[in-house]
DNA sequence: CGTATACTTGAATTGAGTCAATAAGTGTGG
DNA sequence: CCACACTTATTGACTCAATTCAAGTATACG
């Protein structure tokens, strides 16, 4: 595997007054949102623009966590590999998303890109110095963080206490929201990953996840339109079989 | 199970002034250590204190999330149950750590008293007022939140990839790890928990818990002193037992 | 000091993993 | 455009680690 190239993609004009994030396609979503259209420029300032094609490693787990990175474009994915080769992606990533939150000075993780990704640049230090200026742009990052948090202990309810079938429809049902938040087809989903990133990701191998796949589109849960599109049949018994209703009303809760 | 009471603890002199905080144990621990002594005062204006006896919520998931806490003493666990019971410790909490990060309007998960616990309340809104006053305080729970992505994308992997016994190991060295970052003793461990809720937090039954507790004794590698206290003996077996180097330089990245 | 709870241990079961073979894509170059 | 090689996905047969079920034992507590 390795390390992604750096392009200059969208060239900036040195005179021109707009910023180019302004006219970006996840402007509204991520943390640019903090600022507003004025402020833009010291974004632009230290940002550069990155593109990694399939496979390849935006950063490797043990680099000087030197930047932060927003997903502009893509999918990726996050890993983490133990001493003897077995792995766990703890996320995918997609347009909007951000990538890189460490306390540490290297990175717990490694970023590689699943489909070619195209991604925003910052070095934290230059995002330190923004945040004096701006104090909304880390009260957005620390609300991202708490987010991240949240979704990770979802994922700790799918990884622990979840089965195979469970762990699958609860993953799909949460691409599906994931999609809709962004633009279109909730119902109509692009798995842009592998079966084996699938596995890697819930805690199962790529066997099982293929027949689980296949039991879902048995009972005409779900359809396979192609290995890497599926659409949601029935959403209601998918979420059924989900295990979820994550949050229960606990009845000893009402009692109170 | 009932929600704790409240208790106004350590009655406040009003004419003091020093900040209680000044002397709490865990001071240059916590967020409170991102504010100077002459500081602490705007702390404690806006804390509560708290007990509450073993088995007792601290709150349930679903309720108004009106408050962070600071753990000052004792052990806590945060759980998320799905709808048939089951049930996932997504953490422990000791002297020191934070809970009740959280974005949303609502906790989504409960937090319960495993020992008798202190903690000091904060109303969420208070504290946003003093990150405008004092950046540090805001800096410091953003810190906070990324070692806790941190610390859930390895129990990721332990939960994802990891044999029954790596699991145990593991959480044994992480418990030792923290005992030692906050005052002493990380050969002897005090498990205050339950080994069901060992298992909740590993994902596996109380039983296997107790089978991989046995193995490790036989192996002559841990000593169980009583159920809740174990002996350390041979740390470095230990560790190759967890299956950790949770980072491993990978071959691929050492070649570029 | 007795009773409820928590922990340990054993035997039987099973859900997911492993191993192995086939099928379906994907891309490349002739 | 097709043939070949290669990767990825599916399916089946068998295995095994962890669960379930079932005692039994220790521990804590009123």
């Amino acid at each position: 595997m390795h390390r992604g190239t750096i392009l200059d993609l969208p060239k900036r004009h040195p005179g021109e007054v707009q910023s180019p994030c302004a006219a970006c396609t996840v402007r509204d979503l991520s943390i640019c949102s903090a600022l507003k259209p004025a402020q833009l420029t010291s974004l632009t300032e230290i940002v550069t623009d990155i593109s990694i094609s399939p496979g390849q490693a935006v950063f490797f787990e043990g680099d000087p966590a030197e930047h932060l990175f927003v997903l502009r474009d893509g999918c990726a994915r996050v890993c983490k590999v133990l001493a003897d080769g077995r792995r766990m992606i703890t996320g995918f990533f997609f347009p909007s998303d951000i990538v890189g939150l460490a306390e540490d000075v290297t990175y717990a993780y490694s970023c590689e890109a699943v489909t070619r990704i195209s991604l925003c640049r910052f070095p934290r230090k230059s995002l330190q110095s923004l945040f004096v200026k701006f104090p909304a742009l880390e009260q957005r990052v620390l609300s991202v963080a708490t987010n991240e948090l949240a979704a990770a202990q979802d994922q700790m309810v799918l990884l622990g206490r979840k089965t195979a079938s469970e762990k699958l429809a609860s993953f799909l049902l949460l691409l599906s929201s994931r999609a809709g938040r962004r633009n279109a087809r909730r119902d109509e989903l692009f798995l842009p990953m592998s079966r084996n990133d699938i596995g890697d990701h819930l805690g199962l191998t790529t066997e099982s996840v293929s027949r689980c796949f296949t039991r879902l589109r048995k009972q005409e849960i779900i359809r396979l339109d192609a290995a890497h599109t599926i659409t949601i049949l029935d959403r209601d018994r998918l979420m059924a079989l989900s295990g979820s209703g994550d949050y229960c009303i606990e009845p000893s809760a009402a009692v109170l």
